[in-house]
DNA sequence: GGAACGATTGAT
DNA sequence: TCAATCGTTCCT
């Protein structure tokens, strides 16, 4: 399976966001390596009212405007941590939500973190599939093309994608700028 | 220094 | 439908 490189990561954060589909989210962890297919994303850009890359940079916001392929983990509701992968190029306030995986490899381990939850429930939303796999705010920052951290290519992907409104937003929200591969059980919302 | 507000989830 | 729970941002 190969990785995706930095080119793959730079382009507009909708095309990587639509790309992603069907690919597989990859850790290595000191218990072994947990693996789940992304099924569902959202993609946000700078000009976007409802991105957090909207107002300029700020401390949280600062990896959203750095190099692509990076990992942008922002802390959110006071409990839950949201994993995006950053996009566009260097300087460019991008990225791409992570919602929804279907789990591949390490379940046992993510049902641990989880608390025994049903295979269903372990990933099927952004707080839930970081709480799986136990990313956290250490994550932030981190090159998904050089660390244990990465997103790899599947062969053969027939799944077709359905455009949808984004989840959870209070501005934007008639855009059509969520992404999730039709039929999947695991997708967050239909 | 203080207050309002979330790119959510799980229980009621 | 609503509470949990706290970092980030913005206002004073």
């Amino acid at each position: 399976m190969p990785k995706l490189n930095y080119s793959f990561y730079k382009n507009n954060s909708v095309t990587v966001a639509k790309e992603l589909l069907g690919t597989t989210l990859r850790l290595k962890t000191p218990k072994g390596i947990l693996e789940g297919k992304i099924v569902e994303t959202e993609a946000y850009h700078q000009a976007d009212p409802a991105s957090h890359s909207y107002k300029g940079v700020t401390p949280r916001t600062q990896v959203m405007f750095g190099p692509p392929g990076h990992a942008y983990v922002y802390f959110v509701y006071g409990m839950y941590f949201c994993f995006n992968v950053v996009t566009e190029p260097e300087g460019q306030g991008g990225a791409v939500l992570i919602r929804a995986l279907e789990p591949i490899k390490g379940i046992e381990q993510m049902k641990m973190n989880r608390k025994n939850k049903k295979l269903e429930q372990l990933t099927n939303g952004p707080g839930k599939l970081a709480q799986a796999f136990g990313i956290t705010k250490k994550h932030n920052g981190m090159d998904l093309t050089k660390s244990d951290l990465s997103i790899h290519l599947n062969g053969n992907q027939t799944h077709k994608i359905v455009k949808a409104k984004r989840i959870g937003i209070s501005k934007a929200e008639h855009e059509l700028l969520r992404f999730y591969i039709k039929g999947n059980e695991f997708v967050s919302k239909v």
